[in-house]
DNA sequence: ATATAATAGGACCGTACGGTCCTAAAAGCA
DNA sequence: TGCTTTTAGGACCGTACGGTCCTATTATAT
């Protein structure tokens, strides 16, 4: 993969994660990447989409090297390590004081709809994403309750964390993430076998 | 408040939830209200920010008599309200079979970094909601621990239905916000005082 | 009856955008 | 040496968009 195409990516990626897709021109990518012109970037690219694509594809790669790495460290308690997780999470958007939002979270929310090609990408990075809690979730077996729903709880903390870091980037404060974060580890803790128990979904008469 | 002016914002509160804020021409809006022309829409609103604004303003006020209005039910059981009120935005989204999410969080999403208009408005929104939900746990505190931090856990309330509505979105599939409401009313039930319980959350060695 | 607001419809403007095309100079490699 | 890729830069096109302006006609309320 040529230099320039990587520096084209990153200048997308900041210009995207910071003003949305739609709202980022290839004009300011070209700028930003300090391109001659837009021959120059249709020479790399076939069309806006595609570098969207990549840009995406990108963004997960680096959050599955640096943020769910800690999932798979075969030397950590595994329930130690998806708090560890749910820290980086934490520990990444206060770069940014939690301006940054998520950079799936946020194209979801953007192109779901309008966009059934960024969608079906989306859709995969959530897939690929809970696939990673579950098999440490799998791993973690011995230490959870028997009634453990991987898939259900999977989906829970991704849906806890996208949910947080979108409200803590409305709001501007990442004492909103710190506290779901909080929360989100005492639910976690709370499916483990040693956790006296829990009552089940509570009826009133 | 005429006639018209209501029709023009239902028209547009469709359009904006289908296809986003950005995505939504005033053209659009117009063909969908049929208006006469530009200058008919003009006559109303003083420009496309505006119309955005008021929509923002009543989905609140829509969701607030429909969705948020069960917590403020006087002969129900706190707890049980805040079950109910989960149940419903559960409901919400299956009319729509979960295509639709949430009008807050998609314009959280799309315009939180772009416009400060918008983003302060969606602001004091999610406060409005959370704040409804704090007042309900507040007449809960006899049936509820101590400890329980109606601040956080309100948060919490609110980022895991707008994660879980963005995820079914995304995942087209009803499924998923379903596990997540469950999930959710087990933590909260976690927080009664009957629940026998819960581990703080753990430290390994 | 008269003023005001609502409806109708079209021309127009400036800007931005994604994308194409063309020419030509450097750079890298065989 | 030649051939291909990369860089450079500009002209151009079609379309879409938010917004303005202008002219009329029809309702409505005082």
């Amino acid at each position: 993969m040529s230099d320039r195409r990587s520096q084209i990516l990153d200048a997308a990626a900041v210009l995207i994660a910071e003003h949305g897709f739609t709202s980022t021109s290839v004009d300011d990518v070209i700028k930003a990447a300090k391109l001659s012109g837009k021959s120059h970037f249709y020479h790399y690219f076939k069309s806006k989409d595609e570098l969207g694509y990549e840009v995406l594809n990108r963004q997960f790669e680096r959050f599955s090297e640096r943020g769910l790495a800690v999932l798979r460290e075969p030397m950590i308690d595994p329930l130690e390590r998806l708090n560890l997780f749910i820290d980086s999470v934490v520990a990444l958007q206060a770069e940014s004081g939690g301006r940054r939002g998520s950079p799936f979270g946020n194209l979801a929310a953007e192109l779901a709809d309008a966009h059934e090609g960024f969608r079906v990408r989306i859709e995969a990075v959530f897939e690929r994403w809970a696939s990673q809690i579950r098999s440490l979730l799998w791993e973690a077996r011995p230490q959870l309750q028997d009634d453990v729903d991987a898939v259900r709880l999977s989906r829970f903390i991704i849906a806890a964390l996208e949910g947080a870091v979108l409200m803590t980037r409305v709001k501007r404060d990442m004492a909103v993430l710190e506290g779901i974060a909080f929360d989100l580890k005492r639910f976690i803790a709370m499916h483990g076998r040693d956790a006296l128990v829990v009552p089940v979904v509570r009826t009133f008469e």
